[in-house]
DNA sequence: GCTTGTGAAACGTTTCACAGCA
DNA sequence: TGCTGTGAAACGTTTCACAAGC
């Protein structure tokens, strides 16, 4: 199916496309949990880790491991497994979590106000730059405790966007709205959407899209508790 | 792999498990986002709706859309397509989402509170019947505008779980922490768990865990969005 | 005409199994 | 011995193409 930029919903998430440059979808997506596991292995002082022992918490299997690194390189030592440390540092430059990314919020309701003083973002290398929203009651308020971030008004989008070379956007807000301000962030410039919005976002190409939509996640896992329960029944 | 109850990171999740059932993890989330779609043509008084229609606003091809639907029955009539609000209810059905879910959300942070509050829950069937949390500043609190949910200590878990018929829990607590709430929740005889701590949790199989750890997922976007550009460049 | 449901083909990902190396 | 990296096989999902039905 065609996506090209005239397509109405492109839609573009990491589960639905299949891969970029070659590389699948999956393997990224296990590529940031091994990038999590190992940073507990070093922190636990482990100097090197093999791709069983890496794969085993997470549930993978060595081969499963192995594949998912030899798409960027040649990390490992036979015989010894992989340099944790070297490792880390590998993997983030992969995903280019090595330099700081700089993200916009837009919506600051509930969502929105807790992203935008979520203590991971920073810690994985996103620094929250603006808070939008246009409810008057809202604009002016600092977020967070002690207060940080200001929260303007949406139409200063595109100068923070501009000026903070920001190419990363959160839509927060309710699926009536979302398609307007994923339209604002892409004239903005912005060039990926998380989106918590329950709406589907038409965009254009160059923009990724990624739905992270909460009920959604909750509706997969009451099938699959259904789906289980259901094979127990019918054993 | 193996994955029995004995295993240490089950980490079930839907990207990684094929399928339950026969039923490949992307249909049924695919499922979801129909359910969406549908209910926004239902707003606008569409009777009925063709594969092609169904799937062009989400990116998906005719085909797709009704080998997804044809794991489940023949919902549609050739020459006509499906009619809307039979899908609903159907998909509804098939999802479990016609009956109410109570939920139990661990962890009263922003995060844990915004969750708490979210209005998208309610409107898909999912009730937030408890919010724990040990902080004693916290426990005694109401939750929300107007006031709703009271926190309660962590000890209430059980209780609340048995009495509510609760089975799914929202792990939102620090990292450090999640295994052990984790813990908590499979104890209080929870059967799934949506995961926002930066942790993998090891639970045994009866235990269906999804994270949605925020930073994975802006991960995955930075990566999608390098890779493009680098594929831009390489032209 | 248009649309569904579905076998069969095409495609992509994961697992296997082993050569090569520490 | 233990471990990596990798072709080849196995597996699963998506796309194609068309018979059957409205």
């Amino acid at each position: 199916m065609a996506r090209d930029a005239s397509a109405a919903g492109s839609h573009s998430d990491p589960k639905d496309q299949p891969a970029w440059d070659g590389i699948p979808a999956p393997a990224v997506r296990r590529l940031c949990l091994y990038l999590r596991e190992l940073e507990g292995l070093l922190a636990r002082g482990r100097l090197t880790v093999s791709s069983k022992d890496l794969g085993r918490t997470l549930g993978y299997t060595d081969a499963q491991v192995r594949k998912d690194l030899a798409y960027f390189g040649h990390f490992g030592q036979p015989g010894i497994g992989y340099g944790v440390e070297e490792l880390i540092a590998r993997i983030r430059g992969i995903l280019g979590t090595d330099k700081i990314w700089n993200v916009v919020v837009v919506g600051a309701g509930n969502i929105g106000q807790a992203l935008s003083t979520y203590r991971g973002f920073p810690k994985r290398g996103f620094r929250i730059v603006g808070v939008f929203d246009n409810n008057p009651a809202k604009v002016g308020q600092r977020i967070g405790d002690p207060p940080g971030v200001e929260i303007l008004p949406l139409d200063h989008l595109p100068e923070v966007v501009a000026s903070q070379d920001v190419r990363l956007g959160i839509v927060a807000v309710p699926a009536e709205a979302a398609q307007q301000v994923a339209e604002a962030l892409l004239a903005a410039g912005v060039k990926g959407i998380l989106n918590f919005a329950p709406a589907s976002l038409a965009m254009p190409e160059p923009v990724a899209v990624v739905p992270v939509e909460l009920s959604l996640q909750l509706e997969q896992l009451a099938f699959q508790i259904r789906a289980r329960s259901t094979r127990a029944r019918a054993r």
